[in-house]
DNA sequence: ATAAAACATACAGAAACATGCAACAATAAA
DNA sequence: TTTATTGTTGCATGTTTCTGTATGTTTTAT
């Protein structure tokens, strides 16, 4: 048996059922479960599959999420960075969706511990690297526009949720009017998503500070973390400094 | 035995068998190696074929399986084609995951009004496009391979459903074992599904015909259509026409 | 917390490899 | 015909690749 021939089947078998074991294969292929590991690594390393302990999986099954074409990536990446040192193992972190909170995914380190809810489809996706995360979906009719689960299932589930922390993206922040949304849904979830949580962090660019949506989320002074590209200490955020919210 | 004689038989064998030893074709020739070796290399030169560590196995054989991304898209394609035909406004449909449901979603025209509900975090971002369809996402713990959601909750609310049609994709089909699969938390989270709906249809590539995987979903009688890229009455699918199950 | 499985790494033997060289044959030029 | 040239082949050589095993570590599951 060729060494190309071998993995040829071992594609073969990944392509037809999406995923396989070590010592399946090694059985299969009559070789050490050595031979297969260094056939899987080199499989992976050409980028043909995507290997995982024990085996295998198809890489189509692989979701990646290309960050180019997101505005303002650079400001967002910058908020990402300080969003994440607020994540740490064991906590119970309730996450939002948004180009904005892909960007903090991607800052999270891929080994980190804690329990994630969601009712974001690509943030779901996102976590799902996350190999050491417990992600939960918090399910619900699913609107077309935003790809989150709405609905009074996900309000009640959400009801039934302790976190640590709640960590959303905006859409309208001011200092007198609080956090805005256009989307009703997305706002309805957003009050649980806040009221499950001890503490709330929103994440912001600053070119969204001072501006004003139709429907009200939350005041400002129920948030406790405000999280944008600037130094806490810039002009534009003089108005947000409170001795409740931390800005950072 | 002159030099171009040898090379064409070397290219009869490759053509014939996909793939060649260069000590068989040392035998089989009355050369040395050696000389097969500086053969495969001259025409690997050419273009003829593609030379590996112990032989050499054809062109054609050795870009078939790299494209991972499209493996099978044409059997799929017609699959869903069939598959498609299920689908009517105003149903129920429970439907799974996987690439062959992907290929099955993009034959569903996007002003389908039914209502969907799935685990699959794929599936639902899909089916975001159907803007008159009803999607909704049974809530879960993600499991991290399959991004898909299990677990007790999902299970429990599919017992509260009933819906016309279940739509899956498969991993093993066999006339006798029945519908298998490899991953224990898809296995329960495929059973409820089947469960919850009146009929159930399986789409299969026909390579997967007659191949058994560790973990049984349900019985062929359990089951309602069986959706493959060939013609019904191909000999493949004589062991499963049943008179319970409809082969499309 | 513990045991089992999967893993990376290093090593060794075997097989396959490239290279140079000599022998030989076929061909071309003298 | 003889000689020179070219091409092919087998063999000896040292090198590389492949694979299984042994070792200790990491990861997973219980």
């Amino acid at each position: 048996m060729l060494k190309k021939e071998r993995q040829l089947l071992i594609m073969k078998q990944i392509n037809l059922h999406n995923r396989a074991l070590s010592s399946d294969l090694g059985i299969m292929l009559n070789v050490s479960e050595d031979t297969i590991r260094r056939d899987l690594n080199e499989l992976s390393a050409n980028g043909k599959l995507v290997k995982v302990h024990g085996g295998a999986i198809s890489k189509s099954y692989h979701f990646q999420h290309t960050d180019t074409e997101t505005y303002a990536i650079q400001e967002k990446t910058r908020i990402a960075q300080k969003a994440a040192t607020l994540i740490r193992n064991h906590m119970y972190i309730i996450i939002g969706g948004g180009t904005t909170v892909s960007a903090l995914i991607r800052q999270i380190p891929t080994d980190i511990q804690a329990t994630f809810f969601t009712v974001s489809l690509i943030t779901a996706l996102q976590l799902c690297k996350h190999t050491k995360a417990n992600v939960i979906f918090l399910g619900g009719t699913i609107a077309k526009n935003s790809q989150i689960s709405t609905g009074g299932e996900v309000i009640s589930k959400l009801s039934e949720i302790h976190a640590d922390l709640c960590i959303l993206g905006t859409n309208g922040i001011h200092p007198e009017k609080g956090i805005t949304d256009s989307d009703l849904e997305a706002v309805q979830v957003k009050k649980a998503m806040i009221k499950a949580a001890r503490e709330t962090a929103f994440m912001t660019i600053s070119e969204k500070l001072d501006s004003v949506e139709r429907l009200k989320v939350c005041n400002i002074d129920e948030t406790d973390y405000l999280i944008t590209e600037l130094t806490p200490d810039h002009p534009m955020l003089k108005a947000y400094q409170k001795d409740s919210l931390k800005v950072i």
